[in-house]
RNA sequence: GCGGGAGUAGCUCAGUGGUAGAGCGUCAGCCUUCCAAGCUGAAUGUCGCGGGUUCAAGUCCCGUCUCCCGCUCCA
C-alpha cells in the first residue's frame, strides 16, 4: 500500500445525487448499460475505458497488496499466499456440497415476522373443517408431531374451544389459495398474513454442458469465486509448498439471478469478485479473523475511501450465514452509498467460515477424513477453518466514483472527480499551451517517453481550460503544459487537480515527479 | 413482486394531432500564451420498443422494455 491510512474523520458532505453520477460515468465512458442499443438489460453494465482503467487499477492493487506483497501477519510472520483463476462453470456437485443447490432451489416461504424461512412442501396448515373462508389458519413443519400439537391448542384457544382432532383437517401449505394468506398463522409468528407466498429461490444462473439438454448436462454459472478455491484446496497443497497459515485468492466473475437488481452497479446480476480464503488452526481463528478484519478495513481507506461514508460493521448473530453460526464472527465492511444514505451498502464481508466448505467437499467427493490437512508440526490432521475476506470490484469501483465525485461551481466542468492517485484512470494530461511555435513536438516527445511508465494522455486541440475541464471529470490527478517558456528554459507547469495550483517543474523531472506523486 | 415518476441528438431539455428543435458538448478550420473564451462550419435522431385509433401520432390509447424513487426481497 502506498498512502498510509488515515484516521481523521472527514465531515459528511450532503449525498450526492445518483442520476448525476451516472450521467457523468456514461459522459465520459466509465460505465454504461449493457446491450443499451436494444434497450438494454436489467442489472448488467459494461464497463468504458475510463471505467475499465479504474476497475483494473482497483483489482491490480488488490492483488499486489494481498497477493503480492502483503503486510505481516499477526504472528510477525510474511503472510503466505498464492493466486488461483478457476472456470467460472464447475461440476454441478460443487453446488450440492456448498448447500447453494437444494435449499434455494425449492420453493420457499418466509415469515415476515421471525424472519425464518420454510420449505413451502414441508408448510402444512391446520384449519376448520366447515371453514367458510374466514377461520383462521395455523401453520406448522410437517412432521414436527410437537408443533402440531401446539398448533392445535393456539387455534382452540383462539377459537375458545375444547381442540378435537376431528373439527380440524390438515391441508398442504401449497394447496391454499393465495388470498388465502392473510389468514395463516406462521409456525413461528403471533399474528396471521405474515407468510409469504412460496418462491422459487433458484439464484442460480443455469445453463447446460454440450449440446445435449438433458438432466445430466446441467450446469451451473458460479455465484461465488469461493468454491473454486475449495475445490482446489488439494491441489494447491500438492503443487505449492504453502502450509498452513496461509491464503489462496482469486479475482472472477460469478453470477446471481438477483430478485431486484438495483441501484445503478451495487446489485448486479453478472459482478466480479475479490476473494480470499485464508486456512488457519481452528484454535487460531480469533486472531486470524481480528487481523483480516483490520487488514481490509485499511485497505479500503489506502485507496482513497478515508472518510466517515466507511465503516467496518460486526454481524448479529441472526444474520450469520449457514455456513458461519459458530465462530468467531463476521463482518462487513460498508460504505455510505447516495442510494443507501443515511444507511450503508456492503462492499465486502469478511467471515469466519469454519471448515463447513472443506468438509463438505471432503464428504460429497467420497474421500472423506482422507481430506484432512497434516499438520507437520503439531502432528495431528484436521480441516483447516478459514477466514474469508470476500470483496465486490463492482461496488469498489461504484465506492471509488461516489467518493470521488465532488461538485464544484466554481469550475468550468462543474465537477471534479476526485480519485486517489493510484486508483485514477489516467494520471497526467499532457497538453502544449498552445498547437503551434513547437510546443506540440515537445509535448509529443514528453508523452511518447511517459506513456510506458504511466497512463497518461496528451490533447494538443482547443482551449487549455477546455483540456483542463476534461481531465477534472475523469480524474486525472496533474497536467504538464508546455508553453513559450519550456523551450527556452526546459520547465513546464504541473497544474495540480484538486488545488488548481500551479508550479514550474524541469522538463525532465517530470517522469520522477509522478512516480514520487502516484508510485510506480 | 407492489406503487409512483421518467424515456425526444453524446448531455440538459423544448416541442398545442400537421416539415424534428435549442443550448451545451463533440469534430474541422481560424484565432488563442494557463482554466469549458471568440468566429466560421460540420456531423449526430428507429422521438425506448411493439401494436392500435386517425387522412396524419413525438403528441391520443393499449402492451412491453429500461432507468429513477418508495415498499418488499437480497441464500
Amino acid at each position: 500500500m502506498t498512502a498510509p491510512a488515515t484516521d481523521s474523520p472527514a465531515p459528511i458532505r450532503d449525498p450526492i445525487r445518483m442520476e448525476d453520477l451516472v450521467a457523468l460515468c456514461r459522459r465520459r465512458g466509465f460505465i454504461f448499460q449493457s446491450s443499451e442499443i436494444y434497450g438494454g438489460i436489467n442489472g448488467f453494465w459494461d464497463y468504458g475505458p475510463l471505467g475499465v482503467a479504474l476497475k483494473r487499477n482497483l483489482k491490480d492493487a488488490w492483488w499486489k497488496d494481498m497477493v503480492l506483497c502483503p503486510p505481516d501477519g499477526p504472528d510477525g510472520e510474511p503472510l503466505s499466499m498464492v493466486g488461483v483463476d478457476c472456470t467460472i462453470i464447475m461440476n454441478s456437485r460443487v453446488w450440492e456440497a456448498s448447500g447453494h443447490v437444494g435449499g434455494f432451489n425449492d420453493p420457499m416461504v418466509d415469515c415476515r415476522e421471525s424472519k425464518a424461512r420454510y420449505r413451502a412442501d414441508h408448510l402444512a396448515v391446520l384449519v376448520a373443517r366447515e371453514d367458510d373462508g374466514s377461520r383462521r389458519m395455523m401453520a406448522f413443519i410437517e412432521g414436527d408431531d410437537a408443533q402440531r400439537e401446539k398448533a392445535g391448542k393456539v387455534l382452540a384457544k383462539y377459537e375458545r374451544a375444547e381442540f378435537s382432532p376431528d373439527r380440524y383437517m390438515v391441508r398442504p401449505f401449497t394447496s391454499l389459495a393465495r388470498t388465502d394468506l392473510t389468514r395463516v398463522v406462521g409456525p413461528d409468528a403471533k399474528e396471521p398474513g405474515t407468510l409469504t407466498e412460496p418462491r422459487a429461490f433458484s439464484l442460480m444462473f443455469k445453463t447446460n454442458v454440450g449440446a445435449l439438454e438433458d438432466a445430466s448436462s446441467i450446469a451451473y454459472l458460479r455465484p461465488e469465486t469461493a468454491q473454486g478455491i475449495f475445490a482446489n484446496f488439494q491441489n494447491v497443497l500438492d503443487s505449492t509448498r504453502v502450509r498452513v497459515p496461509f491464503g489462496i485468492a482469486q479475482i472472477g466473475k460469478a453470477f446471481r439471478n438477483e430478485v431486484t437488481p438495483r441501484n445503478f452497479t451495487f446489485r448486479s446480476r453478472e459482478f466480479e469478485q475479490m476473494e480470499i480464503e485464508f486456512f488457519i488452526r481452528p484454535d487460531s481463528a480469533g486472531e486470524w479473523y481480528a487481523f483480516w478484519r483490520e487488514l481490509r478495513h485499511r485497505w479500503w481507506r489506502s485507496i482513497g475511501l478515508t472518510g466517515a461514508n466507511l465503516v467496518l460493521r460486526e454481524h448479529d448473530r441472526d444474520e450469520l450465514a449457514h455456513y458461519a453460526k459458530e465462530g468467531a464472527g463476521t463482518c462487513d465492511i460498508e460504505y455510505r452509498f447516495p442510494f443507501t444514505a443515511p444507511g450503508f451498502g456492503e462492499l465486502e464481508g469478511v467471515a469466519h467460515r469454519s471448515d463447513f466448505d472443506l468438509r463438505r467437499h471432503a464428504e460429497f467427493c467420497g474421500k472423506g477424513e482422507k481430506m484432512r490437512y497434516f499438520d507437520q508440526e503439531k502432528n495431528e490432521r484436521y480441516f483447516p477453518h478459514v477466514i474469508e475476506p470476500s470483496a465486490g470490484a463492482d461496488r469498489g469501483t461504484l465506492a471509488l466514483l461516489c467518493e470521488a465525485y465532488t461538485p464544484d461551481p466554481s469550475r468550468p466542468s462543474g465537477v471534479v472527480m476526485k480519485f486517489h492517485p493510484r486508483m485514477a484512470p489516467v494520471k497526467a494530461g499532457i497538453f502544449p499551451l498552445v498547437n503551434k511555435d513547437g510546443m506540440p513536438e515537445v509535448s509529443e516527445r514528453l508523452h511518447r517517453e511517459l506513456r510506458a511508465r504511466f497512463a497518461v494522455e496528451h490533447d494538443p486541440k482547443q482551449s487549455i481550460g477546455k483540456r483542463y475541464a476534461r481531465m477534472d471529470e475523469a480524474g486525472t490527478p496533474y497536467c504538464f503544459t508546455i508553453d513559450s517558456d519550456t523551450l527556452t528554459n526546459q520547465t513546464v507547469t504541473v497544474r495540480e487537480r484538486d488545488t488548481l495550483s500551479q508550479e514550474r517543474i524541469a522538463l525532465d523531472k517530470v517522469g520522477a515527479f509522478l512516480a514520487e506523486k502516484i508510485g510506480g
